[in-house]
DNA sequence: GTCTATACCCTGATAGAC
DNA sequence: GTCTATCAGGGTATAGAC
């Protein structure tokens, strides 16, 4: 159920969206939409030719979500290169636990249904996906010499989105965050490793805590 | 379409498989399934009395796809257990190429799709991953004093999963292996780092070449 | 175990008044 | 822009002969 002040149209495509993420594309109804949006058909056909229509915009809706509710916030609150990356992490680990997303991000919901199926919409998730590891290339980039000269940016940034997506994945299905949390433990050791930090506590999994803000990290172990 | 001299069981099983990977769940109707096997209806309702049923007996055929073709060959073919990891990787990548998976891991399409909206399912499916994940963590345990005393085995398995995974996603989403090699590289860099390997070489991407049978590693920066 | 025929429902989408 | 009523088609699942 979404707030009344709002347009029709908005109010379709963020109910698309949370459903989508729950229910996956296909087995969402365009009927439960409009009734959990407060629309009607009329009203539906009315902005959105086909229901692939509506996908496409709720994909630039999420776009816009992790734009506002991740990325900006991570940049305005962090100075330091490295620590911005993490506090990414540790703001989507807030979305997936309190906000909207509880337990699964809608892009790897829709990434994994509609890759063969929506060629326009594989295209357009593609585009989301490099945007967000062009981010964090630059970041690591700005880490300048704390990182050894050889290090291939982009492929460890790369390495950084796709770790995260299969954390979310690995989250989903166990219904924990504990695989989220252990993937985010992990390459912070890596990290660690990486700025040639290579005390023996850097690869304990307490070695260097979750930031404050992420508490529950106690039955990560009972994956 | 699948071989004759079978089952019609089995042949329904594996045609499934194949459509889900392709189509997803939801997407693919009982009448598609039923043509593409040369079965029909009454055969189908006869070995599974509904279509999530199905769904199931698919889940345990690809799980005993993975160790038939996966697991099993790496354990054979190499006796260091670091390199029998990364054997699995390039087995994984065959698959994803030349195999029958085609850009896009059966299990990755199914968890994404069915986690919320099949209960039975999601169990089973956790259940594979977590045996996914013993299996690598184990063999970092027999890696022994190779890895540092302090390394937690589980919390390492659960990322190299997870990250497994999140590539197969990228790579079906880009249409391309590049972000899978990006991050097997990665991998690969943060075991060598484990292993104190810490030459500055070790952190280029090609510091460590993919194995013998996984060429195509050059157009990885494309992504 | 396999076949054909079919019931029944829910789907995306449309028509036309307001 | 919004509403109600409705359509045509495909969905899963069943019945009953062979």
């Amino acid at each position: 159920m979404v707030p009344r002040k709002t347009t029709t149209r908005a109010r379709l495509i963020s109910t698309a969206a949370e459903l989508f993420r729950r229910q996956g594309y296909a087995q969402t109804g365009v009927n439960q939409i409009i009734q959990e949006a407060n629309a009607t058909s009329g009203s539906f056909y009315h902005f959105f030719p086909a229901k692939e229509d509506l996908l496409l915009a709720v994909v630039d809706h999420i776009a816009e979500i992790f734009d506002t509710g991740i990325f900006s916030p991570a940049a305005d609150r962090s100075h330091d290169p490295i620590e911005e990356i993490f506090t990414i992490f540790d703001l989507y680990r807030q979305q997936l636990n309190n906000g909207g997303f509880t337990f699964g991000s809608p892009m790897v919901s829709l990434s994994a249904e509609v890759s063969e199926n929506h060629p326009q919409v594989r295209a357009r998730l593609a585009e989301v996906f490099a945007s967000w590891s062009g981010r964090i290339e630059g970041l690591l980039r700005r880490a300048g010499n704390r990182l050894p000269p050889s290090l291939d940016h982009m492929g460890l940034a790369q390495l950084v989105v796709c770790t995260i997506e299969g954390a979310v994945l690995g989250a989903r299905l166990n219904r924990s965050l504990a695989p989220f949390d252990a993937a985010i433990a992990q390459l912070r050791t890596y990290f660690d490793l990486l700025e040639h930090r290579m005390g023996a506590a850097a690869v304990a999994p307490a070695g260097r805590p979750v930031p404050a803000t992420s508490p529950q990290t106690a039955d990560w172990r009972s994956w």
